[in-house]
DNA sequence: GCGACAATGTGATAACTGTCACAGCCTAAC
DNA sequence: GTTAGGCTGTGACAGTTATCACATTGTCGC
């Protein structure tokens, strides 16, 4: 692959992520190539737009006739980096921990989520979905260390995110993806990002105040 | 309120959602003022970009003073339309409709949630939270109509989830959320947004591999 | 009342991101 | 082999967003 030394746009990557998820859900033998026209129409993306995004990491296409949907799903899952199973783990099993335990789509989608913890008593040890059975916050450093666990999903709620944090960290995880509502505080070393489920609504809330005025 | 014609960024909207936010987590008792660069701190933006981001809508701090906390928490929620109560319905309750269902964040923050509908008559008539019960799929139209509903968040399976938006939308829903992961279709009258987390993860991964190389 | 101070509000500027048009390249048909 | 047609890849341009510096304006102590 080869990857120019430019910055990309965060959007681009945002964007990669739903033309391989397109891709993905396309029968590659009804389609075995795909025009930036059609992938566009689908994801809501102009053609220049994604010939652009892709011309950041290369020439994955053939001019005069489009991409091979195949090879081009490989190719965006190898930028991406899920191509691969992350070894994963998710802190706060509450609803949203659930929720996201039960979501088949990592699975298939380069995220193997192998442990899942919690400080309650009374859900150490049963079972969470998967195979995957709950076990203590306090384990949670060594089992992060032993098992070169690399993403760490916090659903904890916002009081305990922090603290969870700090124990991922000097577990030695290398990326957090938080879903609780504060910006915790990591070393620059460490990969995070926020996902603000609330924000998204603000947002719905704030255009549809717009169209009102 | 003041709202100037400029169009304002996208990404000023979502800060705004991780002030107003923060705002609400504070204290008002121990911090009666606030200024942009404490307040920066702790959302991890800087003072300028937060002076920038009130601007666009007026003049709401005091000089060589800051902002005034709570007010300043208020003004956020008029701008953002946060300030009622949007009557909200969610379409697909399974794992993560139940999760949202159960998060009382929305209901102090701007949205109520007063309706749930559900296609697996296993489901329906049961109640899924907070005395919300679970209606047949085949009502949400009239539903809409009559409750006067205006977001519709849906968290149904891929396969329904243009055909749900169609339904919202003939039902005369303002705005519609849309977490399943496929750009759905509405008229342009109506306000959409979709909610990826897979493309958060993805985000995550790509930044690791980044790092690695 | 006045001067020192502190933090806002904003125009100018820099950086970033998206759009467009077309050159370049491939395929296929004859 | 040659030509017509079609779709990619990309440099130039336009539009958008963030950063910066500082003028502005209010507070407080004396
Ligand atoms: N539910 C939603 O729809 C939703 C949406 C957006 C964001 N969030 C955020 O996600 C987080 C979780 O939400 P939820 O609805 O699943 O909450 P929840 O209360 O259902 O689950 C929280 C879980 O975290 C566990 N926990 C608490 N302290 C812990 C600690 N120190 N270490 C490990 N585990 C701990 C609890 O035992 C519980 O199982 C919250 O921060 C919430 O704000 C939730
Ligand atoms: N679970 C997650 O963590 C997660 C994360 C991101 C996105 N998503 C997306 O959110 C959606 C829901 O995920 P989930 O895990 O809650 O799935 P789920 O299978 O647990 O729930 C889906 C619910 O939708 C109902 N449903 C199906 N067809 C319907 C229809 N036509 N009308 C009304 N209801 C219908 C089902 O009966 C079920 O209750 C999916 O599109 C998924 O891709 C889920």
């Amino acid at each position: 692959m080869k990857t120019k030394e430019h910055k990309i746009p965060e959007a681009t990557i945002k964007r990669l992520s739903t033309y391989v998820n397109y891709l993905g859900r396309l029968g590659t033998d009804s389609n075995p190539v795909i025009s930036s026209e059609i992938l566009g129409e689908s994801c809501q993306v102009s053609p220049a737009q994604i010939r652009k995004d892709l011309s950041y990491f290369g020439e994955f296409g053939v001019r005069g006739v489009g991409y091979d949907t195949k090879k081009l799903e490989a190719e965006i899952k190898d930028i991406l980096g899920i191509n691969h199973n992350w070894p994963t783990t998710i802190v706060g099993v509450g609803k949203l921990g659930q929720a996201l335990l039960n979501f088949d789509f990592f699975r298939n989608h380069g995220f193997r989520i192998i442990t899942a913890f919690d400080s309650d008593p009374n859900k150490i040890g049963t079972e969470a979905a998967n195979g995957v059975t709950i076990q203590s916050i306090s384990d949670i450093e060594k089992c992060v260390r032993e098992e070169k666990i690399s993403i760490g999903i916090i659903t904890t709620p916002v009081a305990a995110a922090q603290e969870v944090a700090d124990k991922l960290v000097s577990g030695g995880i290398n990326g957090i993806l938080n879903f609780a509502p504060i910006k915790v505080r990591v070393p620059e070393t460490i990969t995070l990002r926020n996902v603000s489920i609330t924000s998204e609504l603000d947002n719905l809330a704030y255009l549809l105040t717009q169209k009102k005025r």
